[in-house]
DNA sequence: GATGAATGAGCATTCATTCAT
DNA sequence: CATGAATGAATGCTCATTCAT
């Protein structure tokens, strides 16, 4: 997660990688430059690429790192909210309140995960996942929300707010996240809940 | 709709759009270059800026094309079903098959409008929406379904699809179509009807 | 053999291929530039690879070319010698000749064949060995010249005069061409001829 | 001549040579990289610019190295063949030997002596050149090989042999060694020799 | 309408070399 | 003697675009 965030002395390794997600922020994975990301980081061509095998791996290195922050928000939630129903929003909230607050993450991790990462991404993803899935289980086998496969779980679950991200982070949603995120929490309990409708 | 489909003898302009479709399917808009366009299609580079001013141009109108067919069959879907519960779910289904069908198209889509698209789309948009918005208001005065924002409400209605679409694009959807599509559609009506859960 | 030489006005293509010898020349391949090409042929950067492929393409091409006009003299040399001895020092005089009048395309040649020549040298090499062949079978038989496998066939034939060529394209050669060519077609004769030594 | 081959604890410096030998014959010296030196050897990059001022003086100590082992080879096989005959043919035969047991090694010296090598060079050279020259003035007076200037005479002698050993190099000589060899004595001395043909 | 040679700005990447520790 | 992070000039190559035919 950007390790550095605030410290004064922050290492190269992570001035490149902010310098990485400012640029890619800007412009996009692959228009970005380099060169930019030399101008911005104060670092060396050759640093770059001594810390980095290359665009994309420094690619790949910042969206694991991002993703990190990301899931670790996440489970938090999930932590502080045992019961089904608030967990489930408590999820919706926090996605919703991420994206608001780290737009240029966002914007990077909804751009896709680059080729390179999958290789960092099996271990966290793995964890993750099993933590998720150890809360829903106790969850479904209560008989509280409803079964079904993940991929669809997950699009039920999480599908709106990401929808609705997608248009804010697009400056495309006029309605504001504090009246949005209500409306979106109620939809996936809706959508997952098993009480009769 | 890349006219041209099916015909036997497609006319240039039909051949490049469709020669560029496939290589931002397998490429992305960036990383495709206009010779692999020229390569597909069969024609010559001077061909392709005959009938485009430039890349940007060429993806403009493509999406303009590729957004009218997506947007057709949701509208007929819509027609077919005056319904708030069938309308509500059938777009659903409409887009779930649509994303099914036409794989290469939908990953175009959803990789964002490119820059050149707008002017063209403003005029296609502005008809789409009056109808949809039709349909919508006397549901809604009908006190069928939620009052809700544009934003928030289409991220209620399509945003599991969209997001289980994301996963079926990305081979990541272990759930066959026939099987999501319903809990897809549940979702949705769950999200907008106003019957008191 | 770099048509074009000497007429008035040489295509891009050949003008390319001048000026990638006179870079190999005098910078080696490895160390040659594609910029230093650009500068010596007038052409563009992209011109450049709208003709070759790559630089190593280039260098394919030029060697393909460069051996072309060696082999065209060599063969010339053979036809007018039907005689075993006149035609095997006619030989070594030809290579001597044609290396100290082509300084810059034998370096080439003796720089070791590109890569990528491999695949246009196939067609033209076994014409010329076949045509070798032909002349060499018919005094082998006649038990004028020894018999012997044609690797070192060749050295015996050209090895003195190669290895003289390139203390010379060095600048190692005190001896001047005239007195070094019939020592150096002595030996060849005295190393392939069957009279009793 | 890469001493330390075979003990038990070669020093830095030796290790630093056999490196560099080894990435010179996989990817020429223009090719190979002092980092891949640096993998090979396992010294680091600074232990290898401390031994050698630079790549170019690195590859300059490794030719005078290599080039010594070759040439005591030589000098020990005149020793050994005090008569005319006898002695040319054995430098035709240490030459062939020498190529075939130390492949990486021909090939670096048949790659072109590197500008950085002169100066240590001359030294050695001068002896070298002194022995032979001692042997063969000995000869030339009694009137048993013939007098050319040095470069000629280089030429006849080991021309054969050199580009045979050139073929062999790469993997384009099918006949072996053994058979080769005396094929390519009895053409150093057919051309050295003084005998009436 | 069609063609394809020509253009050149721009980019990712390499690699010898330096130097503080 | 050893280490390896840092440097930055230099290079091969790409690709959208132009334009004469």
């Amino acid at each position: 997660m950007l390790a550095g965030y605030g410290t004064v002395t922050p290492n190269r390794r992570t001035a490149i990688l902010r310098a990485a997600l400012a640029s890619f922020e800007e412009h996009g994975f692959e228009a970005a430059t380099i060169e930019d990301v030399r101008r911005r980081s104060g670092a060396s061509i050759g640093s770059i690429y001594h810390h980095f095998s290359g665009k994309e791996q420094l690619a790949g290195a910042l969206y694991v790192d991002v993703l990190a922050g990301y899931q670790d928000g996440l489970l938090a939630a999930l932590d502080g909210h045992p019961g089904a129903c608030a967990g489930v929003r408590a999820v919706v909230e926090h996605h919703v309140a991420w994206v608001v607050a780290h737009p240029a993450e966002a914007r990077f991790l909804l751009g896709g995960r680059p080729a390179a990462a999958e290789s960092g991404l099996r271990a966290a993803n793995r964890a993750f996942f099993a933590r998720v899935t150890a809360w829903l289980d106790g969850h479904v086998a209560a008989g509280a929300v409803v079964a079904a496969p993940f991929d669809v779980f997950h699009a039920l679950w999480l599908g709106p707010a990401q929808e609705w991200s997608r248009h804010w982070l697009s400056d495309r949603a006029p309605t504001p996240p504090d009246q949005a995120t209500p409306l979106l929490a109620d939809a996936a309990w809706a959508a997952l809940s098993k009480e009769i409708p």
